[in-house]
DNA sequence: TTGAATTAGTAAAACGTTTTACGTTAATTT
DNA sequence: AAATTAACGTAAAACGTTTTACTAATTCAA
């Protein structure tokens, strides 16, 4: 069964395709059609359920009304809850979102953004890794509004929403310090994103800042896509050569891994062992002992993004870049 | 700056419009194009980058490449990864992903639906909710492929594929019987689909096949769309006035918050006092003890709703409904 | 009572593809 | 030599909208 299309419509009410535009539209008024004509169709479009076909709609017009996001994986926590906020807060403005994980494969990233733009997606909202730049600028240089969340670019000047990573870290280590721990380890991963170094310049810069020289043997950088039992073991051999009395992870699924292995070798977390772990998750407020954890302000960042977005899409001229830094809470938890 | 147009290209290899066309989808051999003809145009659409535009291609032949996927909230862990491995299979046959959630709202899944059949989403992947039966006997009757998961909707005749909750909690059950509890509480919420209810019922019949009255008031039915303070609230009630040595949780975010609940009123899990929860989370592997729970064939799921979609599409005719139940697995641990 | 302005509406082009149906020319068959 | 086939390719319609530029009829002002 084909469905309705505006002809049918305006056959039905022996009408122009051009009226019932333009009463579709909300331009009935301003382009002086009738009351009773106005009443007529919408009775008609009303009593068939026609739905106009956006995809010609986007033909013509050039826009979708759909916000494509770009994230590293939907199945992780963090990314699932901002998107839900972001998702919510779009679709209250009237506009769609279209998301898709990159899995930090920058061949998946760039063919992403290709699908999207062949789709003429109105912006973009990405979470970006190294290696996208080229296809990023061309974006900008296009039209297209872009804004960067949770991670940064530094060679891409364009707006970014993220929350303040280097204080983030450097207050869970002086946390750690003001506990009396002196031999405090950094679980992170190997990809090269400025919110991750960020959070382990942060850890660094508040070791020396308090006067404990930073030791490489007790900073374990995994590799991104290695499987979770590779991880365990390095964290495991990290616990056991190294005498460590604190430990931030980097990334909330580090730190879970990094529990299991505590579960693994019946380390307790108590006095002579602390934990920090990087983006909230609901294992941690469950966790005996309750997890300290660095909390990003989800709500916020997705409140911004969607700001910084909307006010670009409605204005024609290109807008400031703005950098929106939100602190992140830690939050003590035992 | 306008992106190139099949046109562009045509003009600057000095071909029509045509013929550019064949060689693109394929076709150029087929309709004879020669040779050089072909490598001409294909170094051009390299050089210059050319990417065909997808709304154009879907409006002129119908359909988009897109499956829809419409579940109840991508933050719950159990959807999120679901949509991830569904997205990575669909994504290795071609196909992408467009995901949203309804929030268990009727209102909400209807818009979706609506969203998705203007944008002429090739197929629907829909984790149904009572309610939007007419909506989707619609979209069946306009001859588009549509599969549900993990829930069903008894009165639409379409391919569903799920997990057996039935015997998940009758077997659920029975592990509590056979470590001798009594007075075995289930928790699950009031939103009426078939999964719950099979999950209901499961627990009723295990018990009554082992001689043990079912009491109604160890019963606790949460309203899906209520503040979690609420929930909590709840379950600490059930928990104080009711005399329980088992539980048996419906969902995963149920249980997280009869977790909570425990941890408040210092309740411990151990041999007078059971908990079995729905849905692998991180948080119940994480948990001391280790809390038990009923692990869904995620893979094997979106497995298999990817295999039906896919063939549905690629087969012109209606093909017979299939009704797909997997095993859940009973994950015991301590 | 004429010309301008307003009202009510429409025809047709355009968006960028795919696809059908149709040329040409050259080679081959009868 | 005429007829057929093959090789190579193209013109134009169609998909369903939006939007520009127009028309025809009526009202208004002077």
């Amino acid at each position: 069964m084909k469905s309705l299309s505006i002809k049918d419509i305006a056959v039905k009410a022996n009408v122009s395709i051009t009226t019932v535009s333009f009463i579709i539209n909300g331009k009935a008024k301003e382009k002086s059609i009738s009351e009773a004509v106005i009443e007529k169709v919408e009775k008609i479009i009303e009593e068939s359920g026609y739905k106009p076909n956006q995809i010609a709609r986007s033909l013509r017009t050039g826009n979708s009304n759909i916000i494509g996001l770009i994230i590293e994986d939907i199945s992780n926590s963090f990314f699932s809850r901002i998107a839900r906020l972001i998702e919510d807060k779009a679709y209250k403005k009237g506009y769609k979102i279209i998301y898709s994980s990159t899995e930090n494969s920058v061949d998946k990233a760039k063919e992403l953004i290709n699908m999207f733009k062949s789709r003429k997606v109105d912006a973009y909202i990405i979470s970006p890794i190294k290696g996208i730049e080229e296809d990023v600028q061309m974006l900008i240089n296009d039209g297209n509004p872009v804004i960067f969340f949770d991670r940064n670019l530094p060679d891409i000047n364009t707006s970014y929403v993220g929350a303040d990573h280097f204080n983030a870290s450097y207050q869970s280590v002086e946390s750690f310090i003001q506990q009396g721990k002196k031999n405090i380890a950094l679980v992170t991963t190997d990809i090269n994103v400025q919110q991750i170094t960020e959070r382990c310049e942060g850890y660094k810069k508040a070791l020396e800042d308090n006067g404990i020289k930073a030791n490489d043997d007790l900073i374990l950088k995994i590799h991104f896509n290695q499987d979770e039992a590779e991880t365990i073991n390095q964290i495991k051999e990290l616990f056991k050569n190294q005498k460590i009395d604190a430990v931030l992870f980097a990334t909330n699924y580090l730190a879970i891994s990094g529990l299991k292995v505590l579960k693994q070798i019946n380390k307790k977390i108590g006095d002579d062992f602390s934990v920090i772990a990087y983006d909230d998750h609901e294992a941690f407020e469950l966790h005996t002992p309750g997890i300290s954890t660095v909390q990003q302000p989800l709500e916020e960042i997705a409140e911004n993004v969607i700001r910084l977005i909307l006010k670009q899409l409605s204005s024609k001229a290109k807008l400031e870049h703005q950098q929106i830094i939100i602190p992140a809470k830690l939050i003590i938890r035992d």
